[in-house]
DNA sequence: ATGAAAGTTGAACCAACTTTCAACTTGTGA
DNA sequence: TCACAAGTTGAAAGTTGGTTCAACTTTCAT
């Protein structure tokens, strides 16, 4: 998937504050300049990234760069929450597919671990966030936690699930959470072993625990 | 737990390959550069700590510290090595005082999660590894996941746990490994809720699951 | 006591970037 | 058509910070 894939709108507000594009040949530009970025951080991460290189990979003038973004910070930030919410369009919609709530939670850990097996840039662009843009990280992951956490109540509701208080919920999320992104490190990025495999046990890991 | 603390024989190997001091004096300025780099970097991350302040907190000259490393990229892997022995260390003992296995990985995370909160800065440097020493930071998590799932194995023999196949092991000991560093992260590093109720949590998802 | 090895010092060098800007080109609405 | 706004260019200025090194000090074995 290509940032030109996506829509105008988009991709205007990705531009630092004061600099959005406002005609169809700056549009172009700028999204040549994020996807150039996306790949430059992506393969060398942040710190040996350059400008010069994002520009060389967009084929515009370095100048270029400055009359969509502030600095360096400033494109990592405006991808951080674009690969946010391309990991949430993606996984999303396996969610409704499940026969329960546990099952679309198993579907959805085999859309993200396919995902980040085909866009290793993407994972790693959230991860560096970390210290690159923190508050955008931050966001990532709080926004995360909350909409597990919303599904958990959800299935709790539905009498699928054990009902536990807010605190309880609220781990159960961060620990689904955290063992959905070490996953997709372990069998997305560094690993190719079947996908399916792996949320298979985790659903049963999910569902029964370990205990005999 | 200061560098400082430890012995002369784990210090003197942090040093780059050649530049292990030969007296007490140097192995004092080692660690005093050692010391000084784990707060630069815990407190600025890699990208904006610099030798000057590394040296100027350690309170030598700014020569003094290529007597021992050859670069700012090794230094920080020597901290990342020792980082995560710390961690090893601090959180084995505790497996052994549980009533059983599943136990034993409770009271584990209890302490995983009470060192973080009191060392947030090893938290960070684990993490940032991932970008300025991959193989540093490969290394810890393999080790980590490879010991737990030797500790799952362990348990299925003695008959506390279900038994899998080895893809599943490692599934689980990944599955597990992730919930662990991401509640380390939001109820450590984030957040100060009672360790214990957040180990409790996870016990009883590892115990019966989620499943009504 | 003494000299060779080990360690320390910080100014200076240098490579690598980021950022600016004035000239130039392209597109568009009237 | 034409004038002005938008966008593009790349050389050059400016900054930062890693790394080197020759002079100097301290340590310690003999």
């Amino acid at each position: 998937m290509s940032i030109a894939d996506r829509t105008d709108e988009t991709n205007a507000t990705l531009a630092s504050e004061g600099k959005e594009p406002r005609t169809a040949r700056g549009e172009k530009t700028l999204r040549k300049i994020l996807d150039a970025a996306l790949g430059e951080f992506g393969e060398r991460g942040f710190g040996d990234s350059s400008i010069v290189g994002i520009t060389t990979r967009a084929k515009v003038a370095l100048g270029t760069f400055y009359t969509y973004f502030d600095s360096k910070e400033a494109v990592f930030a405006a991808l951080v929450g674009d690969m946010s919410s391309r990991v949430r369009d993606h996984v999303a919609p396996a969610l409704g597919n499940g026969t329960d709530g546990l099952d679309g939670e198993r579907l959805a850990l085999e859309a993200y671990l396919a995902f980040v097996a085909g866009h290793k840039e993407v994972y790693r662009i959230i991860d560096e966030a970390e210290f690159v843009d923190p508050a955008g990280f931050r966001a990532h992951y709080e926004t995360t936690a909350s909409r597990i956490a919303a599904r958990l109540t959800a299935a709790a509701e539905r009498g699928e699930i054990v009902g536990r208080d807010e605190l309880a919920t609220e781990v159960r999320a961060w620990a689904i959470m955290g063992m959905n992104v070490f996953l997709g490190l372990r069998f997305g990025v560094w690993g190719s072993e079947p996908a399916a495999d792996v949320a298979a046990e985790v659903n049963s890991l999910l569902r029964r625990g370990l205990e005999r």
